[in-house]
DNA sequence: CGTGTTGGTTCATCTGCTGATCTAACGGCT
DNA sequence: AGCCGTTAGATCAGCAGATGAACCAACACG
């Protein structure tokens, strides 16, 4: 139905914001007469709109935009107390949220996800064949093309198809993608790092997830275990870590590690007071934060002189984004990024609490609309 | 001329082996008929050829192989004491091989390689129409697009369309890639990486280099920086590098580190010397390449959490294949990869003189003949 | 020597892209 | 106001490449 080309425009227009027919062409690589019939066709299915028109040399052109409402897509995170749902449209904005008790049989899983969504969908007014899919964040180790999770510690799964029986539940087509993926690709369609060709998202929280985007593809690595940062070694010799080795990212600058020391140290193992604590000269909470910002700097250096990406974007679950934790980190990156490179942008933010199931939304708006 | 689903049979060929056409089809997803009029082309251009043919339930199925004679290569190599040249065919195999003087200024250098090239391709009987271009190797920063060199310490230049200046002296379309990025271009196209889609070669000689190939590509970062984990920090505090920083691994695993550090400790500076040494007993040759091959090592086990590459090659310019490096380089990555993933694999290679030039030629292939 | 099976070819047809040409919509100039 | 240069976009006949269906080819097996 959609051709591979119609894909593309409706890509690069999300990547760069409104654009005009001849401006697609010089993108694209097609004729002008391909993109005037590609574009009135796109129109005519309702998913393009002429926006304002730029005046220059000659005849006006006319840039053409998304119409947010002529695609939705649902996105569900299989992890935390509760499972969230959200439902983002075209533009990426969410316009329903929503959320099931989490739970550990999958078919129970799939059989409340699709009750739910119905409700979602009905609730919000959208025409249910204008919902182009649903997307699944899962915490673990996901085969994205079968849509099985293969292995997931915190669902106590191996092997479930959980692809096909969303599917079945909900009716629609269904992607399933792991949780930092999912994370990374809903940023790179919809968030800070929109139309980035090579960039990597870190999530710290109560592990740390990374994704990387590479040649504008989600680089998932050859088994599926790309971005499992959390386990490279920082410090030799450090911290034992659940997964058998030691000084492992994951023991040293994570929600949890950080939490660990600062209790053993007498401490609140709140991140925020913690931070505050440091704030006003706590030397223990100090050192506490300043080797966990410096560990995370230092594995984020590591990946921009492996990978030079145009943008690094951390996404921290708790603490102040100006804290001490994000100042020495972006100190240590500073510090240990090759001088003359140093193109690399590096932003903070928060991670709030659906932006996994934003991040799914974006995993079935890439695979089911921008064709990625 | 050659169409990109041409491109796309060759290239496929070169991975797999010989394939026929119905596996063709299977892996291509274009229609029996269009395959029997691809190969048919293909086989009157002289590209393909038909080989062994396959017995099974019915009509046996007949493998179409390359023609290695069908097409030629140039390599270049702009480093060491006398630039490296060579002639290779569509098979990999180097047909003629020589060299010019190194030396630093662009347009003598070029014209020696117009020269030069000229003597070799006659020399080698090759006809002129079947060599399809000529790759340079250069050691430095590279916009490989325009073909310039942006920066290179070693030859000293800055901002030089070498690409247009050879392309004029030779007559061949030119491409011109940095020197890591080459070595695992060749390699990928005609070596260990063969046909894999993630995978990282690590040179280890005067520097250490390192490319990436992700989802089947070259990777080069956003500012065409990837692959500098020369410069990649993996003992803070550590001893300084001429970059500016201190404990790169450039410092710590690199020949000239290790040679180095043998020469003040009153050893050999040579590689094999240094190892023998350490099979003797020697306690400071021991300690000397136990450090080295574990900082390498730990920087590698880094690479495989971060990509989960299907195989990583490290090439070795010195020093024996099995030696003591070799050995703790091995058991650092065991360790320091996490369990249960391990599906990487890691060759160690001898990284021999020739290797550049011959990567420089798969430069070459992969963009004139396979299209990537 | 017929039959089943799989590999490969042929051909009429069709789809989607293209270059050339035309119309539209502006700014600026007289 | 009217004309002209300029750029955006639409139209249309023609064409290259892909396709499904039917066909031929080459084997194993009985």
């Amino acid at each position: 139905m959609l051709t591979d080309a119609h894909a593309t425009v409706l890509r690069l227009i999300n990547q760069s914001g409104p654009l005009s027919r001849t401006e697609l062409v010089g993108h694209l690589g097609v004729s002008k007469a391909s993109m005037s019939a590609l574009a009135a066709d796109l129109m005519e299915r309702g998913m393009l709109t002429e926006a304002e028109a730029v005046y220059g040399g000659g005849r006006p052109s006319i840039r053409l935009a998304l119409q947010p409402s002529s695609a939705f897509f649902v996105g569900a995170s299989l992890a935390g107390e509760r499972f969230q749902l959200c439902v983002a449209d075209l533009g990426g904005d969410v316009t329903a949220a929503s959320s099931v008790p989490a739970g550990d049989d999958p078919r129970s899983v799939a059989e409340a996800i699709g009750r739910e969504v119905g409700r979602l969908i009905e609730a919000d007014g959208v025409d249910r064949s204008r919902v182009a899919g649903i997307g699944l964040s899962v915490p673990g180790l996901v085969d994205s093309a079968a849509g099985v999770c293969v292995r997931s510690t915190l669902l106590g799964w191996r092997d479930v198809p959980i692809g096909t029986m969303v599917g079945a539940a909900t009716g629609l087509a269904t992607f399933v993608e792991n949780d930092a993926n999912a994370l990374v690709l809903g940023q790179h369609l919809f968030g800070a790092l929109r139309g980035s060709r090579a960039c990597t998202m870190i999530a710290v929280a109560d592990g740390i997830g990374c994704g990387h985007i590479i040649n504008g593809e989600l680089h998932r690595g050859h088994r599926g275990g790309a971005g499992e940062i959390a386990h490279a070694t920082i410090a030799p010799g450090g911290l034992p870590c659940k997964c058998g080795k030691r000084g492992c990212l994951d023991t040293l600058a994570s929600t949890p590690a950080v939490a660990n020391a600062a209790r053993e140290a007498g401490l609140p193992g709140d991140f925020t007071a913690l931070d505050a604590a440091a704030a006003r000269g706590d030397q223990a909470a100090i050192t506490i934060l300043h080797h966990a910002g410096a560990a995370l700097g230092l594995a984020i250096a590591q990946q921009i002189q492996s990978l030079d990406p145009e943008h690094i974007l951390v996404a921290l679950a708790d603490g102040p984004l100006d804290g001490l934790y994000a100042r020495v980190l972006r100190q240590t990156v500073e510090a240990n990024v090759m001088p003359g490179g140093g193109q690399t942008q590096l932003s903070i933010i928060a991670l709030d609490a659906d932006a996994w199931a934003v991040g799914a939304a974006g995993v079935a708006a890439g695979r089911a609309f921008f064709r990625r």
